[in-house]
DNA sequence: TGTACATCAGTGAACGCGCGTTCACTGATGTAC
DNA sequence: TGTACATCAGTGAACGCGCGTTCACTGATGTAC
């Protein structure tokens, strides 16, 4: 994926049209979607303005390929993190710590790249459809697994089990919205994470039928902070 | 508030400073924080852009008080919403019920007055700390009074109460985020209602300490539909 | 294998736009005497 | 009560900026013969 322009060199430039959805990626992380402009990207790349209108019909398209780009880079990164837990026995205490591994996951890129986040989620633009994050690896598809594994293990009655991805991203996200961009900007990381830690262990309270064994609890608390 | 110009009327203009934060608000309204310029707002009042400045020290401010102004909307709003609640006899049936509503009218504003919305919660700006809305009648003091009064009732266990009105908040925001601007953005109501109601389900039993009671689901249920 | 040619990626200059902000100013207001 | 004056809210013109986009062009590439 928009790998070093070494691939085709045949043209003038080589491999214009990636070269500046990279230049946009990077426009994008240090200064959000609205740092994404067909002439500043064209700056980046050391290319005429002009010569990006034979790549991108105009900027809104630019900005469209900024974004798939930052949602694959958070994907990425969520896969990445991912892929470091420990295996774990028991099907329940896997599928919740996932749960909340997968909520980590999200909050650490949103973090550590506000850029890209605010770019993958802004309004402008094309709509970036849940089903392009359904691919096999995808942290979505992660977080659609716990949920089924859950059920199978009888933990979530499937009768409340539809929707419940959305109802995860949704606390996941606001959280993320409201400590990067909204009126919990100003926190510290301690405080933070207890929200965090403290709103997980209530979503996952809430996809039971009871309280909270102290084995579960202890498991989405430790991938909580992770 | 933001009142009528008739109150003084002595100056050239009578009430510059109140009328372009109103033609601020109504430019937030349209085209979200994005909308709100010193220029657009002038033209708006029939002044010239120089005359802001003597109200304004620049661009920024004037996007503050915009901010502030969407706040103020969006909390009236939500508490007019709020005030056509009926009574409720039962303690806990009350408490998960205004839970709900809270919610509801959260995430009404948001659909209704998206531009708002954007506005109060944009990234640019002034921070608007969580405190400010804790004045008396304020939503977020309903939605703290709600949860106080589920730990009174013995519904949420003490231990569980702090900052969970950041986890309450946090599901609606990025409800209304995913579903304004987000990838959830193009589900028709009908979906969405289906979406909120279970995530809000599943936020409420995450606070007790069991599954819920046919009459508490019922509860909250039909306030987070109203 | 060598040459004429078509293709088309990128150039350079220019357009019109709306923005934030500053300048010297004007003229209505309210006040001191 | 009437007049000179200080105040200061709003004017009008102008600045420099970066943007998206278009124009006629140039010159390297790959291809047909």
């Amino acid at each position: 994926m928009s790998s070093s322009a070494s691939v085709r060199s045949g043209y003038h430039h080589g491999d214009l049209r990636n070269a500046l959805i990279e230049a946009a990626a990077g426009l994008a992380s240090d200064g959000g979607p609205g740092a994404v402009t067909i002439r500043a990207a064209a700056r980046v790349v050391g290319v005429t303005p002009t010569a990006a209108y034979r790549h991108f019909a105009g900027h809104e398209q630019l900005l469209d390929a900024a974004k798939e780009e930052a949602m694959m880079q958070m994907n990425e990164a969520m896969r990445a993190e991912l892929a470091q837990r420990a295996e774990q026995p028991d099907r329940v205490v896997r599928a919740i710590g996932n749960l909340g591994a997968v909520a980590r996951g999200y909050l650490n890129f949103a973090f550590a790249q506000p850029g890209l986040f605010r770019t993958a989620f802004c309004g402008e633009g094309k709509v970036l459809p849940p089903q392009d994050q359904q691919s096999d690896y995808s942290p979505f598809r992660r977080l659609i697994e716990a949920l089924d594994d859950l059920v199978d293990a009888g933990y979530l009655p499937a009768e409340r089990r539809p929707m419940a991805e959305f109802g995860a991203w949704a606390t996941a996200h606001g959280l993320a919205m409201l400590m990067l961009d909204g009126p919990l900007r100003e926190l510290d990381a301690a405080a933070r994470d207890e929200i965090i830690v403290r709103s997980l262990v209530i979503f996952a309270q809430g996809l039971g039928t009871g309280a909270l064994t102290d084995e579960l609890r202890t498991a989405i608390v430790a991938a909580a902070r992770a």
